[in-house]
RNA sequence: CGCGGAGUGGAGCAGUUCGGUAGCUCGUCGGGCUCAUAACCCGAAGGUCGUUGGUUCAAAUCCAGCCUCCGCAA
């Protein structure tokens, strides 16, 4: 089948590597425009684009397929895919280019919808500690993941893993599911389902805002707020005045310390109590300085039992 | 030209202010103690101090350029 992909950053990239070696053709890339991106105004490709250079697939990058588009509506009519593959490209389709494919245009999202809608399907499922999660792929029509449901998959979120890990998961079950929808639409072998509005919800982009740990909540929200904000924008406390992030966290005791919020009560293993119990922060970055395990990071930079940290 | 931090044995850091023998906490290896141990004691190996050039009797340290990593901001 001859497809047009559209999407942009890493989520994107094992289902459009699994659709080029795949038995379909890709005959065009939509992505999002260069964006400055890091220190300096460097201009950064997002990921989609470099892949698809790589394979010598023709890129296009439009501000917008709603305003000033025709040129590449156009484009997409002369191509005339069989199919449109949506992942995480970041902008809405008009119903002049979802109506050009004759199979319409498939979307793969990051949780099982109706619920999580929106962004940040994926580290909203961890911030709420969720069990469970999986991949849907859809029908795109008009509204924001709202389109009408072909093939789910479920998977279990672990107890101690991260947003970014469950991620890495999820885009290879997507790019699976992705070659399974594909094929079913070809055959006719699947029924679109309608999604149940009722049961919809939204997972807003999520943002710095989120990141101070308050330790004056449950041991359980430090821990699910940190899993489900690593690696960005990361669950941030502070230590003597330096801003201390925190990438990944074990629950050591859900029972209530004899300490006070934030403060250490194990300095070799950089246990901190919580107001019904304690976390162990596992890997952790200092200002200026790499990611690294709290071993490593306590071997340089000695905490002292009874340091309190705050925002 | 957005602001700032950092590069020192395998890991994480100190030392740079004020140039003068390479240091700390660990890890590794060898030995000892112990019923035993990730504990404790003794010993050893391992670094052209990111890179290039400059100043100097002498540079991890001062000066200039370059490379790489990171925080903030977008």
């Amino acid at each position: 089948m001859n497809i047009v992909f559209m999407g942009t950053p890493d989520f994107a990239i094992p289902a459009l590597t699994a659709l080029i070696h795949s038995e379909h053709s890709v005959l065009a890339v939509f992505t999002q425009p260069d964006k400055p991106k890091g220190r300096g105004h460097k201009l950064a490709p997002p990921p989609v684009k470099v892949l698809a250079e790589q394979n010598g697939i023709s890129v296009y990058q439009p501000e917008s397929l709603k305003k000033n588009a025709d040129e590449h509506i156009n484009i997409i009519k002369d191509i005339n895919p069989d199919i449109i593959v949506v992942a995480a490209y970041g902008k809405i389709l008009p119903k002049e280019v979802l109506d050009i494919p004759r199979l319409g245009c498939v979307n793969i999202h990051g949780s099982l919808l109706p619920k999580y809608r929106g962004a940040a399907p994926i580290q909203w499922a961890v911030l709420n500690g969720d069990k469970e999660t999986g991949v849907t792929t859809m029908l795109m029509n008009e509204g924001l993941d709202t389109g009408d449901i072909l093939l789910t998959e479920k998977t279990e979120i672990g107890e101690n893993e991260t947003a970014s890990e469950l991620f890495d998961r999820l885009s290879l079950m997507g790019a699976d599911i992705l070659l399974r929808t594909i094929d079913a639409l070809q055959n006719g072998e699947v029924t679109p389902i309608k999604q149940d509005d009722s049961k919809a919800t939204y997972a807003k982009m999520l943002s710095k805002d989120l990141s101070n740990i308050d330790f004056n909540s449950s041991v359980r929200n430090i821990h699910k707020k940190i899993c489900g904000l690593s690696d960005w924008p990361c669950a941030v406390t502070s230590i003597n005045g330096k801003r201390l992030k925190v990438y990944r966290s074990e629950v050591v005791s859900d029972k209530k310390p004899n300490a006070a919020p934030g403060e250490v009560i194990d300095e070799k293993n950089f246990t901190v109590a919580c107001i019904d119990g304690s976390i162990r922060f596992v890997e952790v970055q200092a200002e200026g300085s790499k990611r690294m395990k709290s071993e490593d990071y306590l071997r340089g930079k000695p905490v002292l039992k009874g340091t309190i940290l705050n925002n």
